[in-house]
DNA sequence: ACATATGTAGCAAACGGTTGCTATATATAT
DNA sequence: ATATATATAGCAACCGTTTGCTACATATGT
């Protein structure tokens, strides 16, 4: 039923000559082989279906050319762009990419780090809780190359491709004060990550710089420690801070939201509540992923670029490679404010 | 700089037992060892930051741990739903999953599938574009297992996770037959793939069984070949299909998409046009991808339990590890509709 | 006391491919 | 004719783990 994968030994039997000879043809070696001979070797391959057993030549050149990619999870849409960035420059260099979410449990993300330390991947991009950084360090002293994306770990040395959250909450808070805004509400899941006290950072900036009082009753923070980074979980938790908002009812005629998913929930939530997005009230989301643009009206958001941030990390990866070194760059990336029908104009 | 990872001779050598033991103990195997022995070596692995060596595991005992998995693209919200159904169960076992875009490009497809087979995965999770099937079968023939999910591969027995489209398609015409409308729309990407086919085979029998006559007109195929399934080019795909149904003015009042992406294109069209979702049209959609209850009005769609899907095919294919041979099982996923704004009743 | 089971450990051969070294034949240079 | 370079091929060790087989010591049964 079953037949048994052919080896080279198969088809150095075959052509008569030594699985030296046969591996140097099937690897395209530099190494020189007389025409007639390779034509008959790689003849017999074709003829048995043979393919190279990855495993072996790993093990021989104690190396994979697989890469490990450690996400929160594929079900937020901002992270499938990032993995398909990663790909598409991995494939083009004949690298895969093991996929891992780790929903940002400390353990489940070193358990996964373990394994693709024992997989021998050649590099690791990660998006990381930042709790595993002793265990990153051992697997970077033994040669593997970090790439850390989305979110930096807190001293440690690594190539990194950041984004510069603090301007990009900057910029969409100036864009709502230049349309006239200036109760402008900050609707935010915990600011447990760097990247949101960032946004907020940005947010305080803009309102000093066009001397804004800041008004704490504007800025809601949801209390619920976030399970997962789950797109239905931020939706919801939008539709919670939005109720939040009307209660406090600041008078505010913007919102700021942390992130675009969190924004739908906030868009609905008020929708529901019969208040018009944007005519009575406008949203500002934090993010563009991809399914901005199709929501209802189109969100206007500051952002993210994703694939480019999976592209870059990937880049910076096999310069390491290359160089066989650990290069330790760092590569910002800036934000940019992409704007749709969410804002009104205030007269 | 770089350390060398230890081996387990390095831990023979330095607890002064063989390999073999060191092996056993580290593999936990159940071969016996004296506990003195084991503790001896299980001290000084963790001393030496040992991590067995995957490759080397895996080039002896010949299977990885590592299951492959093809869809078209990551960046179609329906498919992360599958590959974390996927990856879940995967995980669950100790198994890790490459992950493969195929952007169902026949070439790009056959590449990935050559390395996973190269790769030496036990199991391949594809939603194919079909063309391959030869190349399957040789896979299957030396003990690979296949699972094919989303699309069926014409004339090539495996395990499968099919959905029933055309009762889908049937159940949501039924749907808005039942809410008065008789004039319904069918808005489409080209009918290439058998799923889509079946839709429009469902939202026939529908109308049949209703006795309502089959107006041509309604029938809307986008013509322009798909470049990849891009969530982006399938909302502007709807976009274009919203115009092209405009134009031809039958006087429907409920339109029948073929997925939920491209209903946000069609949504998105007709509220620019000046037309009210669901007030003056109704629209239906297919897939329910998680966002769909986000969207403004909330999509009246037809499930399709992805992350079902993903955990199903992914079992299917350890079933058949288990029992170390092809189980050709085929899971039947039956569609519901899940009503929520998009529709109104028809007077 | 002897035979038999069991506990504990090592030897060495795999797994499939790569590659440094050696060997021969042929070509080129002097 | 001799020395040197080049083309072509094989031998065998190696990558890190696993495991069948052998070996000895101890325990158990009679």
């Amino acid at each position: 039923m079953r037949n048994k994968k052919p080896t080279i030994y198969d088809i150095a039997e075959e052509v008569g000559f030594s699985t030296a000879t046969v591996s140097r043809v099937l690897s395209n070696s530099s190494y020189p082989v007389k025409e007639q001979t390779r034509n008959k070797i790689l003849e017999t391959a074709r003829k048995l279906n043979y393919e190279p057993n990855i495993i072996g030549r790993m093990l021989k050149k104690n190396e994979s050319m697989d890469i490990g990619v450690v996400i929160p999870t594929i079900s937020n849409p901002f992270y499938p762009q990032i993995v398909l960035g990663i790909e598409q420059e991995a494939r083009s260099r004949g690298y895969n990419i093991l996929l891992c979410n780790s929903f940002r449990d400390i353990i489940t993300e070193q358990k996964y780090i373990e394994t693709l330390y024992r997989k021998q991947v050649k590099g690791i991009i990660i998006s990381s809780i930042g709790e595993n950084r002793k265990y990153l360090e051992t697997l970077k002293k033994q040669g593997i190359v970090i790439v850390t994306i989305d979110q930096e770990i807190e001293g440690f040395k690594c190539s990194k491709v950041v984004f510069d959250y603090v301007k990009g909450g900057e910029i969409a808070t100036d864009y709502l004060i230049r349309q006239g805004h200036t109760n402008i509400a900050f609707l935010t899941s915990p600011l447990t990550r760097k990247s949101r006290r960032d946004v907020f950072e940005g947010y305080k900036l803009s309102l000093l710089k066009n001397n804004i009082f800041l008004n704490e009753n504007n800025i809601i923070v949801s209390n619920k420690e976030e399970e997962c980074e789950n797109a239905t979980y931020e939706f919801k938790n939008g539709r919670w801070l939005a109720r939040k908002f009307l209660e406090r009812n600041t008078g505010a005629t913007a919102i700021f939201v942390i992130n675009d998913m969190t924004a739908f929930g906030v868009i609905q939530e008020l929708t529901e509540s019969g208040i018009k997005v944007p005519d009575e009230i406008s949203v500002v989301g934090f993010d563009n992923i991809e399914i901005s643009s199709m929501l209802n009206p189109p969100l206007t958001t500051v952002n993210q670029p994703a694939y480019e941030t999976g592209k870059l990390a990937c880049q910076l990866l096999f310069e390491s490679f290359e160089r066989n070194e650990d290069i330790n760059k760092t590569v910002i990336l800036e934000p940019s404010l992409v704007i749709r029908k969410s804002v009104t104009i205030l007269n």
